[in-house]
DNA sequence: GCCGGGTACTGAACCGTTACGGTTCCTCCA
DNA sequence: TGGAGGAACCGTAACGGTTCAGTACCCGGC
């Protein structure tokens, strides 16, 4: 029957004619997907985790680019991808045991969610993303300590020395306002966490005492919540000569508040992002770039590549500075070089 | 034994914990999900039928929306939601049939697709989003019809008669130009289809003759491509007073345009939109907004609400015109009101 | 001591497909 | 005419979990 279906070589036309005339008039409605993933062990479609109220991930171009580079690779093999629903209230591991697929990509996951303990579990491949790698699995991120350091180099060579981060939140619980050393320690948030701490070593090297630098935390990722953040680093130290934000949304939104209090970017305060979204470069910031979409597509494509020589694997993603027009010396520095 | 993974009430805790004991010693992985949907006849995953280069999708802000509303619903009921593969270019039918889901949301797919036809061989319920409603299913969508003729109303109460069209592709070939009166009618995308001969009656009753009205098309979805869109149809008639397009992308980028030639809007040119995207919101664009996420929530609803409440159901959507600031009576008619 | 009723556990059928080995039958060539 | 070889077709055994009927056992009541 189902070599009617799936193998017109093996019979002859006019058999299969016969039976599908004959299934049709009994009603079969094809041949059942699910029978044919378990008999063949293939169901045609990888799961992603992303353990974020969903709405969170869509609503983050970076977030989005990368799906879209994953979609492009599943489709390029072929699979589906499978959105797994994984709210952070109700820790509902059932649905990663239920997922019918033939591996998963974890993005940006904190490091101590179960629904990631849940995937290892499962007897399929693993590609890690976004997130600190793990024993035997694949891994694809951006190198962020040394994307962060030449940003900061970029800053310190400005002549920046006081300064403030306004930064995505850092771990499960709501927390809007400042982040102690010892939270951004701590955070599970492995990208937030990498980068702050990268940040940190660099301004700590240039002598900067970071424990004295206000870092601001927010758990909305939204321009509204950069703007929020900005405002109150202000508010916290208005000498402040830049603002760094571990993200473009938050840069944008910073920049929102700036023109809103009247500040010069950049002749009064430099402003920074990271990732390189599209809404970025139309605004001219100064930021980070990584290949996001690429960093999807490199996800799909480890995991759907069944050539496998030697796994685990890494993808180390190059990432670029991109000298917009929200940075320059700080204003003190600028009068030293330009003033009488 | 699936008893002690599942049912930990049937069995005394002592036995369960043996035979998950033995399981693990044994390397037993868990349940496989895929057997267990074959016996439940239940997937717990929602398709999403786009028929698209995905990244197409996930560039249209729009679109992204509803597939937040459409996640968040599969979320709420536990669900998956699996996105099928489905380039237009090799029509790959099999994707659909080897799809393990319990259902299919279609969603703003051309009339002759043949996945379309292939979801709608399958034994499982289905929600058409967006598109021409289809016998005994379910259907979401807008009152395309009467959200163009409002504003159509609008623009002609305003004063304008002599206007040009920008509009996305109305069928699978690329065709980037002036589309005929007979290609409109004749689209295959049934949201550009019906929002063009709503438009053309609502001006035909204004004495317009649509005949004469330049329609250009645009294959890509971009702001540059209403950008050149725009230039085409200043081109082809540089008196004209409006510039109504099918979406808001295509209307950001005719802003572009305008700003770079200098022409003042609304001063010199209105332009509107279509969709009410955030990106819409902050340019000001005169446009009609549509509950984009609510749509997506919806088709979600209606798939996976198993009340029943007697099939096939309808939600139509109300949609709202957003005056901006980029819509103003022609220079002509103001000219008669305030000229000398 | 026997029976009824409940609980704890076991075994087998079933879901619908694909893979594979076996059978038939036809053709071609010596 | 016989045998080899191949094409076309058919039957059946998994795949792995769920479900349900059925068995064993225990306890209390008469």
């Amino acid at each position: 029957m189902s070599n009617a279906y799936n193998r017109p070589d093996q019979l002859s036309p006019e058999l299969r004619k016969r039976v599908l005339d004959t299934a049709r008039r009994l009603g079969y409605p094809g041949p059942d997907p699910v029978a044919r993933s378990l008999r063949t062990r293939k169901a045609g479609a990888v799961g992603l985790l992303l353990t974020e109220n969903l709405s969170y991930a869509f609503r983050d171009p970076a977030a989005i680019q990368f799906l879209e580079g994953l979609a492009l690779a599943c489709e390029d093999a072929g699979h589906g991808l499978l959105l797994i629903p994984a709210s952070p209230e109700r820790e509902d591991v059932a649905s990663v045991h239920r997922a019918g697929v033939d591996g998963f990509v974890v993005y940006s996951v904190p490091d101590d969610d179960p629904h990631l303990a849940a995937v290892l579990e499962r007897p399929v491949p693993v590609v890690i993303c976004d997130q600190p790698r793990i024993d035997q699995l694949d891994w694809v991120g951006p190198d962020d300590e040394g994307a962060v350091r030449v940003l900061a180099e970029h800053l310190i060579g400005l002549g920046h020395r006081r300064i403030g981060v306004s930064c995505m939140r850092l771990a499960r619980g709501r927390n809007d306002g400042v982040a102690s050393v010892h939270r951004q320690a701590n955070a599970s948030f492995h990208v937030q966490r990498s980068r702050l701490t990268a940040l940190a070593a660099a301004f700590s090297e240039a002598g900067v005492d970071w424990a004295q630098v206000p870092v601001v935390e927010r758990f909305d990722h939204s321009t509204e919540s950069g703007a929020s953040a900005a405002a109150q680093l202000l508010e916290i130290d208005p000498e402040i000569t830049a603002i760094i934000c571990t993200s473009d949304i938050l840069a944008l939104g910073a920049l929102e508040e700036a023109r809103r209090r009247g500040v010069r970017v950049p002749e009064d305060l430099t402003i920074t992002g990271f990732d390189g979204i599209d809404d970025a470069d139309r605004a001219g910031l100064t930021t980070v770039r990584q290949p996001v979409l690429e960093k999807g597509r490199a996800a799909g494509r480890l995991l759907l590549d069944t050539s496998e020589p030697g796994r685990p694997r890494d993808v180390l993603l190059e990432t670029r500075l991109i000298t917009g027009t929200t940075a320059a010396p700080p204003r003190s520095a600028e009068e030293r070089w330009f003033g009488p």
